[in-house]
DNA sequence: GAGTGGTCTAGACCACGTT
DNA sequence: ACGTGGTCTAGACCACTCT
């Protein structure tokens, strides 16, 4: 008899999609619903707010609780350290450093992560590679204002990306996705030809609004990012 | 004096961004860090259980709470209805229905949301437009076994798109994004050359276990997805 | 003004998993 | 076995916002 905050959101759900409750339609108010449920208020409250964060339904004070018209529809992405990627595919991970160089920020890496002019970044290519084959090519800038430890740390054996996440303890980020036409270069690292379509990842991260990293992640062809929701 | 539990949420982020709390650091339990910010327990459980959520934290019973090694970066995606995507940048939309046909799924269909043979498919090609210049081209295939009334709608005025949102009240989907490369048709539809790559995505939409639409969206060159978190 | 959700409390019992 | 988080309760006060 006594209904958990699943029972009462799985019951609302159900009500929802069987289209007994359509879109826009009033849902009855907490204390009636707890009444309904024979549950304290508190335990609806907690149903009810987790459907409002998943979108399914809309809260205002006073105005009460309202199935969404058009459902927010909201994916979740995890983004996944690419050695965690390749490894959870069963796959052997091959990491490798193709280029290492200090240089001033080129004016367009400062426009994006909004840096001061004469800001040194470390710049690093590098290469993922799942069963010895070319999985992404990973373009990599990191402020030294920031981060000076990352010019003397080495990079041959631990990529960037592991470096990062275990250096730095969280931050903002903001992402993109596109897709890019393979140059004659990107093919030479892929092992594809040029001209094909290829998925690219771009990621500006912060740390308390200092510009720590910017990163260009080309997938192989035919990569596929995957989710439900 | 008294926290809430946004207060207690915040101090542990900063806690743990400003690396006072390390990675795999012990976090206090909930009794203990009640009785520091002097609140209730259940009100420090709501904003150690959110910090859970967002992954910045990991919680066992018994074994306690602890700042997560790589912290686990999740991003969400709101899912906008493609009108809704354009007029939010301030541009005019415009639909067209490009081809409609009635037929069985295809194999590559069946396999892909589990249909039984014979199943008798809509299949609608549409474009969408922002300020005259086209801006997606939509591939649309509707299940007519869990949704007959999808054949007498009139998709020459609402895109389908809006149609479902409209018409089925929620479901779970599958969403891949990836890059391919402009077809002559595709480029043809899509104003620019064949050989560029496009940015695609393709869902899989379901009603309680109902394969309800296929779609691929192939978005004009240039198209960024873009999100915080 | 009044009804609704938003939050907090103090206490309680339970489920799980480490030890 | 026992400490931890997971959840529920009954009540309270507050903040918002619709009418």
């Amino acid at each position: 008899m006594k209904a958990t905050f699943r029972d009462v959101k799985a019951d609302i759900m159900a009500k929802i999609t069987s289209g007994e409750w359509a879109p826009g339609a009033h849902v009855p108010n907490e204390m009636d619903l707890a009444d309904t449920y024979g549950c304290a208020r508190a335990t609806v409250n907690r149903a009810m707010r987790e459907l409002a964060d998943e979108g399914v339904v809309e809260r205002r004070r006073k105005a009460g609780t309202r199935v969404r018209m058009a459902p927010l529809r909201q994916a979740r992405f995890s983004i996944p350290i690419v050695r965690t990627e390749i490894e959870d595919q069963n796959c052997e991970y091959r990491y490798a450093l193709v280029s290492r160089t200090v240089q001033d920020a080129p004016h367009w890496l400062r426009a994006r992560l909004q840096l001061a002019q004469d800001c040194p970044v470390l710049h690093l290519t590098c290469m993922h590679y799942a069963d010895g084959l070319p999985y992404q090519h990973e373009d990599r800038w990191i402020s030294l204002t920031v981060l000076p430890q990352a010019e003397t740390a080495d990079f041959t054996e631990l990529g960037p990306n592991e470096w990062l996440v275990s250096t730095v303890p969280f931050s903002d980020a903001e992402i993109a996705f596109s897709a890019t036409v393979a140059s004659t270069e990107m093919a030479d690292y892929l092992g594809c030809t040029q001209g094909e379509a290829l998925f690219t990842v771009e990621r500006s991260t912060w740390l308390q609004d200092q510009a720590i990293t910017f990163v260009r992640q080309t997938f192989r062809p035919g990569h596929r990012m995957t989710t439900r929701y």
